[in-house]
DNA sequence: GTCTATATGAGGATAGAC
DNA sequence: GTCTATCCTCATATAGAC
């Protein structure tokens, strides 16, 4: 798969000789499944999007207690660990490249800005009405305790390798565990 | 500054022709001043590597309990972001890069890695002497209360703007208090 | 659907004039 | 110390044979 190479040395570096050889075939022969080296990280990371996007709709359906909501949350962001890695790697590495002219000509990545925002808003929003119950301090800054989670699954993927050591829901619970008792009222 | 070129697009994607412009003067001229592009790197990261050090050196002798030496590494590692944001988001961005062949012939910059490994042991063993000491909890997970804050200074790279809004030490404080809430034994 | 061959451009680095 | 000019390599992408 491309993606584990643009994960690993970036998408500008990765080559179309090198994914048509990570393929099996001759560069030129990928021109016949894409048509251009754009488009194929435009298949990958459009469908990773909108696919967590509707995770976490329906996550912020279930009616929970905040600090639930928050760690389910985070179970599921690290869990991303487990099977898209290299999307996460890549959004992230490759984030301002993407939405910024030339690669993003005619706004094609613009939905990676979307993506970002309505994600935050997901969090933000879960903290927020922490705060309004009483289940949060109010001096729990939403931006700084989201940044705070989403920051350590991004460093995740330097470090957490799955199967091996802990579990992604090991790691979201033990950050989660120090993060909500940061932040719960008492 | 090359830095600054380094840090926005990473070191293979400025070219010494974008060097030499930002200088002023032409990519075949620059070569009067360094004898390649990673000439230009080496330099940068060097001094920052050392001077981070010592300071983390002069930092561990003070004695304080380890609730205040961890905000005092905090304080310190978020200051880093009001002078020194190009170099910690390049040796993030081209960490593995740059201690890969064949960017890194001659292990030229395996300082880094050496860089990396004595920061963590500063960190880990002041929480784990706040676990001795009884003052966190023996459940707090040094490298991971450690990564937990190295990838908050981390992510700040990507929002923190030196002089517009919080401060790095109130930006660090913030985290701090989440966290050590968070990992105090009561 | 994959190959070979090639067009076209950009990058790092060097040589020598001024 | 900076310039012009150029070498060499490697990148994306295309055209047409098989």
């Amino acid at each position: 798969m491309a993606k584990r190479l643009f994960a690993e040395r970036g998408i500008k570096q990765t080559t179309v000789r090198e994914i048509g050889a990570n393929a099996g075939i001759l560069s030129g022969s990928l021109y016949h499944h894409f048509g251009s080296k754009d488009d194929i990280v435009d298949d990958l990371l459009r469908d990773f999007c909108s696919s967590v996007l509707d995770s976490y709709r329906e996550l912020s359906r279930s009616k929970v207690a905040p600090s639930e909501q928050l760690r389910m949350f985070a179970r599921f962001g690290f869990g991303l660990l487990d099977e898209y890695t290299a999307e996460i790697i890549i959004i992230q590495d490759d984030y301002v490249d993407l939405t910024k002219f030339p690669q993003n000509k005619d706004q094609r990545f613009n939905y990676l800005l979307e993506f970002n925002a309505e994600v935050e808003k997901h969090w933000t929003d879960v903290i927020k009405s922490g705060i309004k119950s009483g289940e949060f301090q109010s001096s729990a800054a939403p931006r700084i305790v989201y940044r705070l989670i989403r920051d350590a699954i991004i460093g995740a993927t330097r470090w957490y390798r799955p199967k091996k050591g802990m579990s992604a829901a090991q790691v979201a619970d033990a950050i989660v565990d120090i993060v909500l008792d940061g932040i719960k009222d008492r």
